[in-house]
DNA sequence: CTGTTAGCGCGTTCAA
DNA sequence: TTGAACGCGCTAACAG
């Protein structure tokens, strides 16, 4: 390894000298650069980023902590993230969290341990009091797709009502009154507010959505253990309930397409017989078939704006802008809701 | 941030015995050992990576380098080495190459500048003499998903050639005797091996494969400009050509798939008029309808190999035992393929 | 079993 | 404009 004496030595120059060249910072005489410059390029010297981190008491890492990174839409996250990170020359450290909240902590702990101050966290289900004294110790933590009213300046997240809404609307133009809705939880943020966005966008056109119609996987026991089986009990609950229904709201893709497999199987057709729309907007929508129509979560480039937003309230050691940050949804035609007007 | 130092004050010991209980190294008193414990996680201790780092000269960190991370297939990469990192503690940064020879030098690097020892190199298109040269200066570098004959124990590979074979034979004993194939270059490795295994399997039968049946993306020219209108263009290249053929071998999932749209848009069903068959076994393939018979790429299983070997040639100074790493494949079979016997 | 000493490679004073 | 000296937090070698 070529160390900054070696090439002083080389350069016959002292280490500071060098190191100002290196750093760019300085004064630096002209010539004096030029010849260290040249015997740095010859020797292949590079900084040893931990004794830098070592004396300057910080790193020049972005961390980020998902819940699984072999899903695309977290992939995408860490695609973002990196994409920002490397126009600063940023390297990125990443954490597996399983939504565990425990494993969250974890990551965040062991990120930090090599001095990185840039974390990007993806946590559905960690505690708002923790998380707010963590964001308090790290002043370039950030928020993904969660909002927390004690830190909205931090939170980059997506307008779920809006996207819920987007969906009924456009349901609704194509001439669906009667829609049915197959969702998780109810309770969390995500689901209720989409569901809610739905009920808005109805509401405004007069209707209402019986509670029938919604199916939510909390409510299929334990017969079900993956995502086919609990959309084809989704589809086979709707089929069997004396309801009607045109189309069919997913809460995400994933689910969209497992119910589009389910409709199949039980001899309907998509769009022909029943609609359906997804949310998120991943590769395979456009690549299943029929190409799904669905709401974009612009998760790349909110992933990258994250990360903008930390490096600034790190680098340029300014507070978070008063406000949060909120991305919007938009409906993504394809071909797998019908006109039926 | 609470150093060493502070620990050993308020402990009332020296910092080298409050650093041997924190590495559990050395001979530490046990009641010594239970009371420095106790203020380690009073006082919530943490040691500093980078001086660690520092001075012992190597940092717990595994760098992955891969083309683009947001694809499933090397999202599985990532997925796989965080694993193994995990569970001895280490961390794992991240580096798009793009494909791009230059990219993947420059991340080789920037990954060196922080200690990183451990490196696992996704590189289609690195030339041999300059990885050959930089594993001799990183000791942890390893290769996934290709295979360098002089630095063959640092390889971990996957049989391109019997995964080929082994799509062919499952088609054959199918009933498939007219085969057409859809690629991508010719002269790429894993491409021109899987084509090579698929042409072994009928040579074995007595059969040959008209080159009319093997569209290459190089082929196309100019007017394809992604996947899905490569597709296209190959489908309709098939179809009009006057030749026969009962079953389409993809080079890919995503390829298949989008061979499967293309020749639904053109009045095909698969399997029933047509089979296909995919490489890789993506999560999509088991969610796209039909869903698709393909071959299996353990790639999470490699990645976690090669980051275990990775571990072990720098943690235990071992050189990579005197062999290659030569994964296999298999036949998933799904709902693509129709049995025409 | 424990403490002392001496750096790891670098950035940052402060003098010169 | 340049150099010398110091210390970031930690581990390793050696004493005791």
């Amino acid at each position: 390894m070529v160390t900054i004496k070696d090439v002083a030595r080389e350069a016959g120059v002292s280490p500071s000298t060098v190191s100002r060249v290196v750093r760019g910072q300085g004064k630096v005489g002209k010539k004096c650069r030029a010849k260290v410059q040249k015997i740095i390029d010859e020797m292949g010297y590079r900084p040893n980023t931990n004794a830098r981190a070592l004396v300057s008491q910080r790193s020049e890492l972005v961390g980020i902590v998902t819940p699984a990174l072999h899903k695309p839409f977290f992939g995408s996250i860490a695609y973002g993230a990196e994409k920002a990170a490397r126009e600063v020359a940023f390297h990125v450290m990443m954490r597996n969290s399983q939504n565990e909240p425990e494993a969250e902590i974890d990551a965040i702990n062991s990120l930090r341990e090599h001095g990185c101050e840039n974390i990007i966290l993806h946590s559905k289900f960690g505690d708002p009091d923790t998380l707010k004294t963590m964001a308090e110790k790290i002043s370039g933590l950030v928020f993904i797709n969660r909002f927390l009213p004690d830190l909205a300046s931090r939170c980059i997240w997506l307008d779920n009502v809006s996207g819920g809404r987007m969906a009924a609307d456009y349901l609704y133009k194509q001439g669906h009154k009667d829609i049915a809705i197959v969702s998780f939880i109810r309770e969390n943020e995500d689901q209720r507010d989409r569901i809610n966005g739905v009920k808005q966008s109805f509401a405004g056109h007069g209707l209402t959505i019986p509670t029938e119609n919604i199916i939510l996987r909390e409510d299929a026991g334990t017969e079900v253990s993956n995502m086919q089986e609990y959309c084809t009990y989704a589809v086979k609950e709707l089929l069997s309930r004396d309801i009607r229904f045109t189309a069919v709201i997913a809460y995400n893709d994933e689910m969209a397409i497992g119910i589009m497999n389910a409709l199949f199987d039980m001899g309907k057709n998509v769009p022909e017989d029943i609609s359906v729309i997804g949310f998120d907007d991943l590769d395979i929508a456009q690549k299943c078939r029929p190409s799904l129509t669905t709401v974009h979560y612009p998760i790349v480039e909110m992933a990258e704006y994250a990360t903008k937003l930390s490096l600034q309230m790190t680098l340029e050691k300014s507070e978070a802008p008063g406000r949060t940050h909120l991305f919007m949804p938009s409906v993504i035609e394809r071909k797998s809701v019908k006109n039926i007007n």
